[in-house]
DNA sequence: ACAAAAGTGTTCACTGTACACCCATGT
DNA sequence: ACATGGGTGTACAGTGAACACTTTTGT
């Protein structure tokens, strides 16, 4: 019988993460890219990524490398997908598991957005990729609408205030169409997970409208348990 | 700027893939486990799992396992998860990456099951496990009903020929709940993917119940599609 | 004749969807 | 006064869920 030393002869690999970072700005649905500081690929577009170490686990490097671009921490964050062909980097055999990111698009610096070369665009006008990264950003749109309809992370993505007409337009870019005001409206308010603030905004129209924010438990609750969303 | 080279420094590990093996015996979901023979976790009970080669991509890698430890090709599999936690092997840093596959039970040879120990265990009554093979059958249990709720890959877990009887008791016990016949029957006409045979089964009652199958060609099209089935 | 599983329809509640007008306010 | 987006209710259709009796046939 096969001894631990079984281990030894078997190959070994490198293992990156690739981050799908979506942010939302009120009108588009967008995903936040890098240009590539090196080869191969070098000048291309590319998803934000990097190495995962022996030491730290997936999850932890997808952490660690979402923080190192973008300096932000506590990010809503799931495995995608492990991509595993073997040609799939040129340069070596990279095994990448893809994460999906979900940030309030103004916590996002401009800072950071020169030092990565990073341009946010939108999820409909993806420019050509690098490796297997579109791919990967198709899957993550995919991904984010089943998980949508069923769970209330939508919510990632807006600032901590916003308005319904801002939470509708979302969910309408997300699932690229319309939905009847009164009827979204009823079927979010049925969820009993939003409270209605005392202030308006008061920039896109005369009469305003009232900010809304969550409730936090009866969100996480939902969270775990899923539900029906869309 | 980083060259090639780059990629020189940082860290390989081993890639293992892991199979949940799901097998339906007309009465119990059932999964196919092994009894690991070498270190570490010599003895216990473990998922059918190998090594990924440098040459191979992690699906390919899959197959071959599966093939190696069942004889079956063309199996029904779909990625999980990846499993990456810097501990969940004692021995080394591995990341697992796994799968899940359906199966025909009866097409499971006895043979093959002395020779690599295996032996199926009712889904509900799953043993200590080696490292975090039980976390990924409580994943894949929950991933199959998630995926069976809107594709029609049940019938993986059926013969060729199957009585609306045993198609009912597959969704039952997957979903640990029971249905009206009825509503069931009248739900799985309306997808239009069964065809009626001539034939009967006449060992469970004296009417005997007919046998039908199903419509490969509309049933890829709903598997590509997704549908809404309980 | 009877036991045992197969097969078959209808009713009702609920959920989802379509649809249009008044309100508040800044200019 | 009017233009702009904000806010609100109702009617109808379709879907899902509950529910029980007759049929067939081997013993």
């Amino acid at each position: 019988m096969k001894g631990i030393n079984e281990y030894k002869v078997h190959d070994r690999m490198l293992i990156a993460v690739d981050c799908i970072i979506f942010g939302f700005d009120g009108k588009d649905l967008k995903a936040l890219l890098i240009k590539r500081g090196f080869e191969p690929g070098l000048g291309k577009w590319s998803l934000m990524g990097g190495f995962v170490k022996t030491e730290e686990s997936i999850d932890k490097g997808a952490s660690r490398i979402l923080e190192m671009l973008t300096g932000l921490t506590n990010i809503y964050m799931e495995q995608l997908y492990c991509f595993g062909d073997v040609d799939r980097d040129p340069a070596d055999r990279v095994v990448s598991v893809a994460y999906f990111a979900l940030i309030k698009l103004d916590d996002y610096k401009p800072e950071l957005m020169k030092e990565h070369n990073a341009k946010w665009f939108n999820i409909r006008h993806i420019p050509t990729m690098v490796f297997d990264h579109k791919k990967m950003i198709l899957m993550a749109k995919e991904s984010l609408r089943q998980k949508v309809a069923t769970h209330p992370i939508g919510f990632e993505l807006l600032p901590e205030k916003f308005t319904l007409a801002q939470l509708q337009n979302l969910y309408e870019t997300i699932y690229e169409t319309t939905f009847d005001k009164r009827n979204f409206l009823r079927k979010i308010l049925s969820l009993d997970i939003l409270k209605k603030l005392n202030e308006k905004e008061k920039l896109l129209s005369k009469k305003g409208s009232f900010y809304y924010t969550f409730d936090h438990n009866k969100y996480k609750k939902l969270q775990r348990e899923g539900l029906k969303f869309i």
